[in-house]
DNA sequence: CACCCTCATGTTTACGCAAACATCACACCA
DNA sequence: TGGTGTGATGTTTGCGTAAACATGAGGGTG
């Protein structure tokens, strides 16, 4: 900044506010010091600035994995919609959903230059590691039900659900099974409560879950254990990953989708309009929960609150080839 | 720290060398400033140390997307690399992959507290853009040929379509059909090259290559092409999302895989296993990408050098159930 | 024509930390 | 017993920036 300041013939000041947009410096001095910035290859020092101003413009998230849909689209939501702040993005991945892990995470973030924290993951896994955030790190939490004690963003889980379940009792289904993810996700349980619910208002039966891990070949396993059972003609499944598995074990066992057996999903990920046949699901709105995400989390930075409340985004179902009324021969 | 350092009754600098980990503490001093350190919650500021040492000690990532599978698991293994290497990720996601967006994100990198930068996208982005990366930033590129510029790290691409175009013509198919990504991206050419290069060394008909754009929907379109093609018996498609959509496409077509077509793909994606039928396809090391990028660039940040040259990361041909001999009715 | 006000620009300072150097106490040896 | 060395701790300084305050030139007004 010395140099360019000597080069331009101005003062370091006069560059730090040619640097920061200031209104009061001259055309012709703007000029010269923006020329003396170029030919100098000038670039303003981002941990001086950010001593000085005591904020780092950077937004942390805290996750377990990049691995599935959801997460990785949702960060890329935050991404996009944080750049558009002019804030950056700090990725911490935890290696394992264990307390240690977590815990190493946030004692790396207290050191980390972040202004704000966006935890993608159980609220429980941070309480059971007895974590103290940081004092002045502002956190917005996704994909939890701690909306009591900290500000939440998240897909309407139930609502979404309750839309595949709903449509597969209307299209005639007696009852619709439903294969879960883990017990240890948030998403999951209260996809499966919903499911529950509206089966129980309905006066169905209501069948046992078929546990899965979100992954296709979960779901698979799940898939051939319900293609034994002939009274069962739909299925929802909590994610489109284990549809697919369900789909690849109904069609190994013979069942035809959606002739015998009605299979929705959750989540509309690009690929399920290419499954076999194209995936009937819960459409979710990542993009917009990425927006909420930094628009909260901004908030309370700006405003030094922190205001715990829940922030639900609608889903949409998206009707495919993958549901019929029960018995249709097509 | 300052405040630290009263309650402990020691200077600022024990103080620092404490939180630093310096050797020549007495231990009963060291006591007594963790334990001030812990009763003021005191966390050392990035910003200052920063600025002092003169490293951020984080690695930028530039890329246009997080939506395809190889991007977001080489971004996953990234991070986990560098958290290992006690490095930060800060992810800088460009709008659109044009110059002007490929400019403006490094325009922000140029400010943004990074040592390092690896670029996951093509580099003749970077060069269209005229770029000159901020010096003292040192970069690896990923999915790119730019080894005689830049240090580059790839998945082995020509050798992964090899094997998988050698294992379609050792099935005894006359030739194999293409379907192949969108022409700016390097991978898709190389696949595409190398695909070519086996057909033609064997002595076989080259058939005109599918355009697709990696999304399923565009592989179904390409197999709709295909389906209609009754000499087309083997389809190498170069991700394995396109050939989702093929193998979707061959379905509705009434042609039966493997029996009357062949279908590989590549990547091995998760949900490749579960695919009707699962997908023969190359398996890439994301997480050797991942390792191979970070440590190639903290040996440029610790050794201030620059040298030009490509890593290959190998691949493995995985056999799965989409492929047979040709007129194989199983 | 003197005064004051405004606006462009310069000077000083502090942000929090850690390297470099300075100091001091104590132990050991001749 | 004085000299010397060693290791623990304190003091000074500067990293690059921007806020706060200082200066000074020019223009307008009575």
């Amino acid at each position: 900044m010395a140099d360019v300041a000597r080069l331009a013939g101005v003062s370091s000041q006069t560059v730090s506010r040619v640097a920061n947009g200031h209104t009061s410096v001259v055309e012709s001095t703007r000029r010269q010091v923006l020329n003396a910035m170029q030919q100098l290859g000038y670039r303003p020092n981002s941990a001086a600035r950010a001593l000085k101003r005591g904020e780092f413009r950077t937004i942390g998230v805290i996750l377990f994995t990049l691995a599935t849909t959801g997460n990785s689209r949702t960060v890329e939501a935050i991404a996009a919609q944080a750049a558009h702040e002019g804030y950056a993005i700090t990725l911490i991945p935890v290696a394992m959903p264990t307390q240690d892990g977590v815990l190493g995470a946030f004692t790396r973030l207290g050191e980390l230059a972040v202004d704000g924290v966006i935890v993608i993951m159980e609220v429980h896994l941070l309480d059971a590691a007895n974590l103290v955030l940081p004092p002045g790190v502002q956190v917005v939490v996704v994909d939890s039900d701690a909306g009591d004690r900290y500000p939440v963003v998240d897909t309407d889980q139930a609502d979404g659900a309750r839309q595949a379940v709903r449509h597969l009792l209307e299209l005639g289904h007696d009852t619709v099974h439903h294969v879960t993810g883990p017990a240890e996700s948030f998403s999951s349980e209260r996809r499966a409560l919903a499911w529950r619910t509206v089966l129980e208002d309905a006066g169905r039966v209501v069948p046992p879950v078929q546990r899965g891990d979100w992954t296709a070949l979960s779901g698979y396993e799940a898939g051939l254990r319900l293609a034994g059972d002939p009274t069962c003609t739909a299925i929802f499944c909590a994610n489109d990953q284990m549809a697919l598995g369900v789909l690849r074990a109904l069609h190994e066992r013979g069942r035809r989708v959606p002739a015998d057996v009605s299979v929705a999903g959750f989540d509309d990920i690009p690929d399920a309009a290419s499954y076999l046949p194209p995936l009937t699901t819960v459409h979710q709105d990542f993009a917009e929960v990425g927006r909420q995400c930094v628009q909260g989390l901004l908030d309370q930075i700006r405003h030094h609150t922190r205001e715990p409340g829940t922030v639900l985004v609608p889903t949409t179902l998206v009707e495919r080839a993958s549901t019929a009324p029960p018995g249709n021969r097509r």
